[in-house]
DNA sequence: TAAACCAGTTTATGTTATAAACCAAATTTA
DNA sequence: TAAATTTGGTTTATAACATAAACTGGTTTA
């Protein structure tokens, strides 16, 4: 049988924000907008999702006078990510796992 | 960049029916609720929509005297499956494809 | 015949993703 | 300095989507 996929991350935007925060130390919103080519509105409510689910860690602050916004994911975040992808593979396995 | 995440395809129902289909040369209705573990009309919905794409052919027929409906991917289908496992992989490795 | 069941479709509903519109502060230009 | 533009976001409105509940047409069983 196939496994329940995480809704929270089966999203476009969502494993693209998670999948770029796997990467690295931390991320900013511009860098994330960046590299997921998502608006900044979509960006905004997607990271907000995840924040509230506890998958990353989101610190308000400046850089120089500018707000900046920085994003890292956190364990539980790795922890669900890891999830996913292994629930993933059953999928993309063509079912005979 | 992340590639573009086909959006018939990145639904829980749809890839878990094509990766059933994937695995074997045709598969009917029951087959696919018992394997996917769907509701019947969830799954009637999704099979319609992957079939109006041309992701898989669908037949209706009669096993003795009860309605059978049969369903086989097709080669577009094949093709479009192996396009996103693709694609997500971009996704599930980090961003650092 | 009536009740229960099978295979599947239609329809209604709540959720979701997404972009458009908006806002406040900072910076640049004239 | 004042106006215009840019930056860094947030709020809100809308359209699409997934899903289950209700229904249909027919069959088997009692």
């Amino acid at each position: 049988m196939f496994p329940k996929l995480d809704p929270l991350l089966h999203s476009e935007l969502r494993l693209a924000v998670m999948s770029v925060l796997a990467g690295v130390e931390s991320a900013d919103f511009t860098f994330l907008k960046a590299q997921t080519g998502a608006t900044a509105g979509n960006l905004s409510v997607q990271i907000d999702k995840l924040a509230t689910a506890g998958y990353i860690a989101v610190e308000k602050g400046y850089k120089g006078k500018m707000p900046c916004t920085t994003c890292r994911i956190t364990p539980a975040g790795v922890e669900a990510f890891d999830t996913y992808v292994a629930a993933l593979k059953e999928y993309l396995s063509g079912g005979q796992a």
